[in-house]
DNA sequence: ACCTGAACACCGTTCAAGT
DNA sequence: ACCTGAACACCGTTCAAGT
């Protein structure tokens, strides 16, 4: 969960009336990140964007820590949205949970600065958490165990967006050759025979999308281990 | 695999002897991450830890992205040795790789840097990945599956290791209570129920260390599974 | 209470010049 | 070939003062 620091402290009614609102600092925070990356966004840049000085941010945030954080917080607010019908079945229902945290944070790639920033997600996303939780126990494990489980798939989650959000930043800005394309072409087939073997399908391999793949496998080898 | 740029290019005979060497820049690196952290790795730190300018570093890496890969390449290579003897059961061999590569990079705790900043790891790391693969397939998977859920692995180790680590790091440097702690003091056990019911437990139970507890069940999930 | 201006203590990197 | 000095174009944040 993501620090979602105290509200804006309910406005009060004395001095001077506020010129920018903690809520249009996130909404343009919010553009910036979202057009040109998480890497533009500074603390002077959003400032003349908002038609401020750097210094009038501070007395609306702690520190860009925690711009970030309730950035991501309001993020997940707008788009981590409570399925209409979720699958009766408890196993599908965990999938099903993980799939929609993963969907919403693999659509904004900046995340990961975030993420890395602190350990978990928004408030939004308890509801998901304790669907997979409580689907996990319906399926037979203790809440320990379902509790641990969880923190599995959060990993896995986790990975799988940091991993292939920054692999796709780098073949981007990249020219020269990755390097496992200068590895892969001189492997010895005698030492490691099965990268050999797959060393030319392995960029095509790795393109592929196997999150619930994965995800699958490890809620299947959760529910069939339940120790 | 992170990118390891070409060697220092073989030393010529002409032309002025070098005062620093690329060893002597990488050795001075380690040492500062080690006692300080990634984030006090400056250039211009770094040029002053080894007697010399900030430019005369930029002479033997790219940039400073080249040379954060060539630590982890170099850390890798110090200390991610093949063990003497692996185990002889396929699967087996999956989870002692596995757990071998996550064992070094759980020990560093800034790779979380380079980690989001480079796909995968060092060359050095290749015989561990073999393993995993060979491991996968020798277990009835198929090549292409068998590189699937080496990947699958790879996210659920990276996932593990960034998300323990900067949640460590935060605890550390944490005066102010966490998010969790104040989002869970007043859950609604009607619309939470598990949640509610763990949420005195949560801090302990995800205190535990359960990376192999859920390597087990995302490679037993992957074997159960073969498509 | 809210905002400003100036300053502090930094960054990574480029460029032109030295030896 | 290797290194230096000075400069460029930035950062996040603090402090003292204004309205």
């Amino acid at each position: 969960m993501g620090a979602m620091p105290q509200p804006p402290a309910p406005r009060k009614t004395t001095g001077r009336p506020a010129r920018i609102s903690r809520t249009e600092i996130l909404r343009t925070a919010l553009r910036i990140v979202t057009d040109e990356g998480v890497a533009r966004l500074t603390m002077r840049r959003l400032a003349s964007e908002v038609g401020s000085t750097p210094m009038a941010l501070y007395h609306h945030v702690r520190d860009k820590e925690e711009l970030l954080l309730l950035l991501l917080d309001d993020y997940a607010a707008q788009h981590l949205h409570r399925p209409s019908t979720a699958p009766t079945e408890p196993r599908e229902r965990v999938i099903a949970a993980a799939t929609a945290i993963h969907e919403v944070l693999a659509d904004c790639p900046w995340v990961v600065e975030v993420l890395t920033a602190d350990d978990l997600m928004s408030k939004s996303a308890l509801w998901f958490v304790e669907q997979i939780v409580d689907g996990l126990t319906a399926c037979g494990l203790t809440l320990e165990s379902a509790v641990h489980g969880y923190r599995a798939i959060w990993y896995y989650t986790a990975g799988e967006i940091v991993i292939r959000t920054t692999a796709a930043h780098r073949r981007a800005a990249d020219d020269r050759p990755t390097y496992r394309e200068r590895v892969f072409t001189d492997l010895d087939p005698d030492e490691l025979p099965r990268l050999a073997e797959v060393s030319d399908r392995w960029a095509p391999l790795t393109a592929q999308d196997i999150y619930v793949h994965g995800l699958t496998a490890l809620v299947n080898g959760l529910l069939a281990r339940p120790d």
